[in-house]
RNA sequence: GCUCCCUUCGUCUAGUGGCCUAGGACACUGCCCUCUCAAGGCGGGAACACGAGUUCGAGUCUCGUAGGGAGCACCA
């Protein structure tokens, strides 16, 4: 049987960490296996489901590149299907109609709480066969099996054992006539032919009621792979306030997908010693059942590492259109200037984002806005800085061809001729570039700058250093 | 309260009874390189939650304790 998988986000919010991390796992799976990746939105809750969080749900996939093979399908569409099967579970006798209102069970529910038991549903209704009647606290709930016990091997955590006593009867279908979670995904999971329920650990605790229902329906239970949770830096559940948040806030903080995705993928999943995997190995490495059992937490600074090391490795021509996304965002023209894979160079080794990189590269792309007082204290009104910069500025007039390397030449024959170390030429030009005292090397700084660009700087810088 | 799950350096992890005086990576830190900042190279400190067992031998198996987490809804 071919492997088929599914993400089933419920759309009421935007895609975090923890679910892309899911998301990210079931489509590897399904990649490793030659399989399939199915997206389901589970859009039951009237209550908290928008359109809004469908969009960017798809929105962050989309930019992590975890294309769905099938799908989007809404639960909301499929109203009638759950009505029919739960019709079916009804003719059979294996579900029926329950009549105590919300209030009923709240009380059902503390009395049990009060005596140190588990709050279970007392079956009142279970086997009275009482003609149905139209009332409005009608609900549908399942009959779950009296005795014996139910037991999976989940992949990630292992055999797991749940007695029936445990499990009471739970409602599959609301008194507003809505599916109930449970329900709707054993369906779901069924019709779509699902064969490995990779989801948040969570849901463990689900699983035996829902096993119980696939057998109810004579369905194949599939494989079941629950994930442990993605926690904070503190070791708290993930949340707004943590920052961890939304996948799309770190395209906007300036992290490369497949940088996010490598950082999640090892998250809670190693093979070996190896911590670069491109997208393509993860591919044919990953396997869920490798997959740790205990939480872990998001840590930002390997995260960052990570990125950078995509910024270094990648080819920067690639790179250039995320690059430039970047620019726009802080009002900056890319075509106003040198060319960006060429500022991704110079700039690689020193940042770790691209948001970081877009904000030092505005130096190219606009007149310096800032001086560094103590930059022109210490580098330009000395002794030696205005003769270098003079010198400089004929050398580069003069030269022939503008590249980094001839630049080079330029700053060494300048120290050459006033005897003077490269720091003490260096230093001025770095200045008169930047209006501070950190840049890439001095020879591409220059040489981004452009050439007019460039003697223009030194003349400004020269009046300041004079000033 | 009840049920289920989890526990190796600060963090992510390797480790499936002897290869472990516990390995790698991030972070931190020392030195080197150096036109600044970085990047890079070479070093360093840093962990098997605790207690009993099983065994010739336990990070690895069993039980208990402690600490975390999840669930116990007509929410997913």
């Amino acid at each position: 049987m071919t492997v088929r998988t599914r993400f089933a986000p419920s759309p009421t919010g935007y895609l975090h960490i923890g679910g892309a991390r899911t998301a990210l796992y079931c489509w590897l799976e399904a990649r490793r296996r030659g399989g399939t990746f199915v997206l389901r939105i589970e859009d039951t809750d009237q209550e908290r489901s928008t359109q809004e969080a469908v969009q960017a749900i798809l929105d962050g996939m989309n930019w992590l590149g975890l294309r769905h093979d099938e799908g989007p399908f809404y639960q909301t569409l499929r109203m009638d299907r759950y009505r029919e099967v739960a019709d079916r579970l009804l003719r059979e006798g294996k579900a029926y109609y329950a009549y105590e209102s919300k209030e009923e069970i709240e009380a059902m529910r503390n009395d049990a709480m009060a005596r140190g038991v588990k709050p279970r549903y007392n079956g009142y209704y279970r086997d009275r066969n009482e003609p149905y009647r139209d009332d409005p606290n009608r609900v549908i709930r399942f009959k779950n099996p009296v005795g014996g016990s139910v037991v999976f091997d989940d992949k990630v955590k292992g055999r797991i054992e749940w007695s029936n006593e445990e499990l009471d009867d739970l409602v599959i279908f609301r008194s507003d006539g809505f599916p109930t979670y449970n329900f709707a995904v054993v369906v779901d999971d069924i019709d779509m032919g699902i064969t490995e329920v990779i989801r948040g650990d969570d849901h463990v605790n689900n699983t035996p009621r829902q096993i119980n229902i696939y057998h109810a329906l004579g369905a194949p239970v599939p494989e079941f792979a629950h994930l442990p949770m993605i926690l904070g830096p503190d070791g708290q559940k993930l949340s707004k306030r943590h920052g961890a948040v939304s996948v799309m806030q770190y395209r906007d903080d300036g992290f490369l997908p497949h940088a996010l995705l490598n950082y999640l993928v090892r998250l809670g999943w190693s093979h070996g010693d190896q911590e670069i995997f491109s997208v393509a190995e993860m591919n044919t490495l990953f396997d869920v059942s490798d997959v740790n059992k205990a939480a872990s937490r998001f840590d930002v600074a390997k995260l960052s590492w990570l990125n950078q090391h995509y910024l270094k490795n990648d080819d920067p021509l690639e790179l250039a259109a995320e690059f430039e996304w970047h620019l726009r965002r802080i009002g900056i023209d890319p075509d106003q200037g040198p060319a960006p894979a060429d500022v991704i160079v110079a700039l690689r080794d020193r940042v770790q984002t691209l948001k970081e990189m877009a904000e030092r590269a505005r130096t190219w792309y606009a007149p310096i806005s800032e001086w560094d007082e103590k930059a022109i204290e210490k580098h330009l009104k000395t002794d030696t800085a205005p003769a270098a910069l003079e010198d400089a500025k004929t050398r580069l007039a003069a030269l022939a061809e503008w590249t980094p390397v001839a630049i080079h030449g330029v700053v060494e024959q300048v120290a050459a001729a006033l005897e003077l170390g490269m720091g003490k030429v260096a230093a001025p030009l770095r200045v008169a570039m930047t209006g501070t005292q950190i840049s890439p090397s001095i020879e591409h700084t220059i040489y981004l700058a452009g050439r007019d660009g460039a003697l223009a700087r030194i003349d400004d810088a020269l009046a300041r250093a004079r000033g």
